[in-house]
DNA sequence: AGATTATTGATAATCGTTTTCATTTTCGCA
DNA sequence: TGCGAAAATGAAAACGATTATCAATAATCT
């Protein structure tokens, strides 16, 4: 086979059933530390390489950061949203919100465009972190892309 | 007044009118190309602090291009979604859809998360670049995030 | 086995962004 | 209007995630 890793599993499995989204170098020392001893972790280059991969392949999912940084999650293989606490950065799958169809048509119809798609994301505070922040944080912190 | 700078206007009319989503270092070169001579353009740290503010404020919108590179635009007041050509880059302003209130106010209720946020990414291929995009592009270039 | 090809790891290079800090400008106020 | 504090600026260095390089190693094929 063509552009594989013996790593492929073990990425995956490191990402798996994880509540956050993570970075290469996360997912790195966390293979390093899952090891007992004997065999070596793979390079951070082979991880990633490895990311790029399965992020092409469609087998995780991946965000940017605040500051760009680029984060993977593995996720269902169903059509799904990320709602992520703004706190924590816990995040809950949403299922696909199909309610979206007709206003794509309609954005679609209306500028000429092809091909459409979309990616919504959804932000929030969690129900732990709720607790422990009162009120009304600042508003300006919620960033200009929080239109709802 | 705090926390300005006398660069402001420039900054802000060097976005204006700008159908694409322009980078702090093409900001900054733009500016430079926009003096006939005698006053000197603002360094790139300026710049830099500059868009922060903006973006702080709500003047200016930013996105991440693929690389995580910063892009910023000058946005109506007005709620509304961007649809970004995937191809020339080409943005197009879409009015807030308020369809999708209901989907959020579902959301928030099943999911225990308040202060429910959303941003919605639209893509697709403008008509310009319609024409020489002939039909099916490698669907694998559409990105993971483009579940409809 | 031997030749060929793909993968790996260590390191250097890249590059957008941030930090630092000395210098300049602006502001508050006598 | 002149002076001291505070803010803004520019130049350069530091930063940090990602990518490129390339020699060494492992897998594959005949
Ligand atoms: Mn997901
Ligand atoms: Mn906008
Ligand atoms: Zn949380
Ligand atoms: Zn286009």
């Amino acid at each position: 086979m063509r552009g594989t890793s013996k790593y492929d599993r073990e990425v995956l499995s490191a990402l798996e059933c994880d509540e956050r989204f993570r970075s290469c170098q996360e997912i790195h020392s966390r293979l390093a530390e899952a090891r007992g001893g004997g065999s070596r972790p793979p390079s951070l280059s082979t991880v990633y390489r490895t990311l790029h991969r399965l992020a092409r392949q469609g087998e995780i999912d991946t965000i940017h950061a605040e500051d760009g940084e680029r984060l993977y999650r593995r996720c269902e293989t169903s059509p799904h949203h990320h709602l992520l606490c703004r706190v924590c950065g816990r995040v809950e799958e949403i299922p696909h919100a199909w309610e979206l169809r007709p206003v794509l048509d309609r954005v679609g119809y209306q500028s000429g465009f092809s091909e459409l798609g979309c990616s919504l994301q959804l932000s929030g505070v969690c129900p732990d972190c709720g607790r422990s922040v009162p009120t009304g944080e600042d508003p300006e912190e919620r960033g200009a892309d929080a239109v709802l």
